[in-house]
DNA sequence: TGTACATCAGTGAACGCGCGTTCACTGATGTAC
DNA sequence: TGTACATCAGTGAACGCGCGTTCACTGATGTAC
């Protein structure tokens, strides 16, 4: 376990992205104003605009933040799993009901997917950051694809059905049970939505 | 048919709400400026809050008629389903492709969910735009898990699993089918996925 | 070890523009007698 | 049919505040010799 030491400026960087994301997550980015973040943060906006060169590196620099930090929880996740069962449809299984219940821990439930937020405001952001969002929701298909990929060649579905499109909906039902535990006040709607993924996915393999 | 007679006003009024819903489905409701609507609808701020008391009210004015809007298309493909169809299950199924052909047609692909863009601006609003929000996810929930129980009732599924939960499912596919068919700049997956829960509907209960 | 300089991590004040909202007023259309 | 009045559907000008951004400056820490 190695601590990572950080300069004080990265402290102070890393303390306005994390306050920013919960405001962004809470009323959008067009309507979190860096007079906000920083009266939060103890800094002055000069000591903002030190940090980052415009309101859409800010943007920017989350989003990268965002995507890093999936990628890093559902590597392990799959490293825990793979470790539990070699096959790839168990290993997967596993995945599901690990991925479920870390959502289920969360104590206030996610606070909400940073990728949706930013499609939903698409036209803030310069082009970088709109294919970064493009460019995530790419790597979860082709790595769930890819696991889906193998699963099938060892347990053919009876129905046949595109893998890619099988891929998606995690993405898919994982970002809709978001907003649906938002909307309706419930945390454990969004596990609950990935459970039913998962017993969909034993059901269509195993028959 | 009748055509239903609109005075200017009224005409007016529709035509800020139809500029202001694109808009906002575009960049989120914070960033559109009432200055932009009014640029594009051909009349003066004075006019704007002739039509309506302020921002929020505008907010809830889209939101009211979206709901109503969805409601009434929801209704007519269940209409439409069930003529063809007395059997609980096949008309369901004919339902979900009447609505994944629906999303097909759409000439640029949904212009996105004003509810889902909503829940993620969330503290933006008034609390009864709010609870609208989640009302509606409600009645759908109800909608949907009404005919989920009597299908499962004459095919009572060999896994057990929540009706409310699959009832869920197809708002989060929908809402998430949604974000990906933005973020991909495909319109063809929000129909996809829907196919996808059709099939897997279909599996479920008939094995 | 001491000194000179560079970089880091900010501060403070000012900027102009755009935002939502208000208010007094107005011409066109509709209604009552 | 003519006139008086009411309502509809806006206009025009002004408001103050908050927004993102810039710029010249500064004390603390780090580095080179």
């Amino acid at each position: 376990m190695t601590v990572r030491v950080q300069s004080k400026g990265e402290q102070t960087r890393k303390r306005i992205m994390d306050l920013a994301q919960d405001a962004v997550l809470q009323k959008g980015f067009a309507a979190t104003s860096i007079d906000e973040i920083i009266a939060e943060a103890g800094i002055t906006k000069s000591g903002f605009f030190y940090h980052f060169r415009d309101k859409n590196d800010l943007a920017k620099a989350m989003l990268q933040r965002y995507l890093d930090d999936e990628w890093t929880v559902f590597d392990g996740l799959f490293k825990q799993a793979d470790e539990l069962s070699e096959d790839p449809l168990h290993s997967f299984l596993i995945f599901l009901k690990l991925f479920a219940d870390l959502m289920a821990d969360l104590p206030n439930g996610h606070p909400g997917c940073l990728v949706a937020s930013y499609v939903y405001s698409e036209h803030l952001f310069s082009r970088d950051v709109r294919t970064m969002t493009t460019e995530g929701h790419l790597i979860w298909r082709k790595r769930f694809g890819e696991r889906l990929r193998r699963i099938a060649e060892r347990y053919p579905p009876k129905t046949q059905l595109d893998l890619d499109d099988l891929a998606d909906m995690l993405s898919a039902v994982a970002d809709g049970g978001i907003i649906l535990a938002k909307s309706l006040h419930n945390p454990m709607l969004l596990p609950k939505q990935i459970l039913l993924y998962r017993s969909l996915i034993k059901a269509t393999f195993l028959g």
